[in-house]
DNA sequence: TACCTTATAGTCAATTTGACCATAAATATG
DNA sequence: CATATTTATGGTCAAATTGACTATAAGGTA
């Protein structure tokens, strides 16, 4: 097939890119420079070429940003309310991306007064429906988190169970129980422990572990499911 | 905001819509008349006009079907591939639906040669992705009905016991121990017992009951989540 | 060395689960 | 009409899991 290399114009991506520091969520924004709503913070995206699909799309649009390019992403929602854009009728498709924090640094180009790391806590009042798509995508976080074992997406490859928890914590916005999210964390069999201890801390050092992908994958074929 | 009453022609929806009869899943398929793929059966579907909203869409496409208004209904995903559809790009909606025994009849206007339920095991090929797009739905149907109560809707307003068996049974492909079911169930507290019993069969008559809602989100809203 | 601080291990009662068995209520049959 | 048959509904019991804690270990720092 011999598509020319033009745009759907009708057809927008939106990314909502989280990342997780110090605690707290963080969502990546962009300032736009140009158009009706110059100057303001809003979620990044852009528009679909007519000879890539969708998914490529997405995939290009968060390697543009974060110059990572096996980030963890899904579709959201499809946004499609008749209003929701000035002047002409935009459809957006709103995808979910995880980042860890070792690819936190935005890709060359970006300044942090084009792209910059919001705290969830500290959003502004972003243009068109782009709040509501993001409540839409925490919601999401917060449902899904509980389901299946992707919050590690948002840790570094070798996490400390107590980042896991403060993870958890801060997704839920709730305290657990320390000795107990452990013990049922390990017993599900998904973290593998490296030899590997933290560093530069001035207490006992916590064992590293690994999400185990390949434990995940066989228990799943054999009905497990993940539930927090 | 005042659009031309014409269609985006790059953006399609296609409704998966689920029933359940005879302890089996069923979805519902039309024929097409006209175009390359005449005969054949395929998802239902539509444009979006250029003045509705993209779930107004659905909504409409799918009480044109069958009647009903008050469905059932969520997108399941975005179908974007390149060259999903011939000759032109097109994206498409994917939606899906869950409909009662008692909304089952076809809406005035459809035939069976027309439109018609077949039994998940006896899909035919169907044109396009929309093999696919079954697919996902299925797969997001197994696991949406285990984290949320949705299989309610695909049994008539009053149902036994045995009959929420049935559809967990047929939905999750296994089968269920019949006391622990019912324990397990009583125990959430979402079935409101009506005072009426089972009619016409031959055995001792079992109990009816009704999916309590308002019990749901009051549950929901103290944290509670349906895990089955 | 004493003393923080956090990691990690263990305890125990309460609850939930899984695999059953028992009884009840209705129709069907001889 | 008694008895079999069928499904509903109610229990039991050991095993596993959870929730709320307490205890000890392993570093650092004063």
């Amino acid at each position: 097939m011999n598509f020319p290399d033009n745009n759907i114009d009708a057809l927008s991506i939106d990314c909502l890119i989280f990342g997780f520091k110090k605690g707290e969520l963080d969502i990546l924004l962009v300032q736009h420079g140009e158009g009706i709503s110059k100057g303001k913070w809003a979620l990044p995206g852009g528009w679909i070429r007519y000879n890539e699909s969708v998914n490529d799309a997405a995939i290009r649009l968060l390697h543009d940003l974060t110059g990572v390019s096996n980030i963890y992403m899904e579709q959201l929602a499809v946004f499609g309310d008749v209003d929701r854009y000035p002047q002409k009728r935009v459809i957006t498709i709103g995808y979910f991306a995880l980042v860890k924090p070792e690819n936190y640094k935005l890709h060359a180009g970006f300044t942090a007064s084009d792209a910059n790391w919001f705290k969830l806590s500290e959003v502004p009042a972003l243009p068109y429906d782009h709040n509501k798509i993001l409540n839409a995508a925490v919601k999401h976080l917060k449902h899904k988190v509980r389901h299946e074992p992707i919050g590690f997406n948002l840790l570094p490859r070798k996490f400390t169970l107590h980042q896991l928890q403060e993870l958890y914590e801060a997704v839920l916005e709730t305290k657990l129980d320390k000795p107990n999210f452990r013990r049922k964390l390990m017993k599900m069999n998904l973290l593998a422990a490296s030899k590997e201890k933290q560093k530069d801390v001035s207490h006992r050092a916590a064992s590293l572990y690994k999400f185990d992908k390949r434990s995940y994958d066989r228990l799943k074929d054999r009905g497990f499911t993940f539930e927090l």
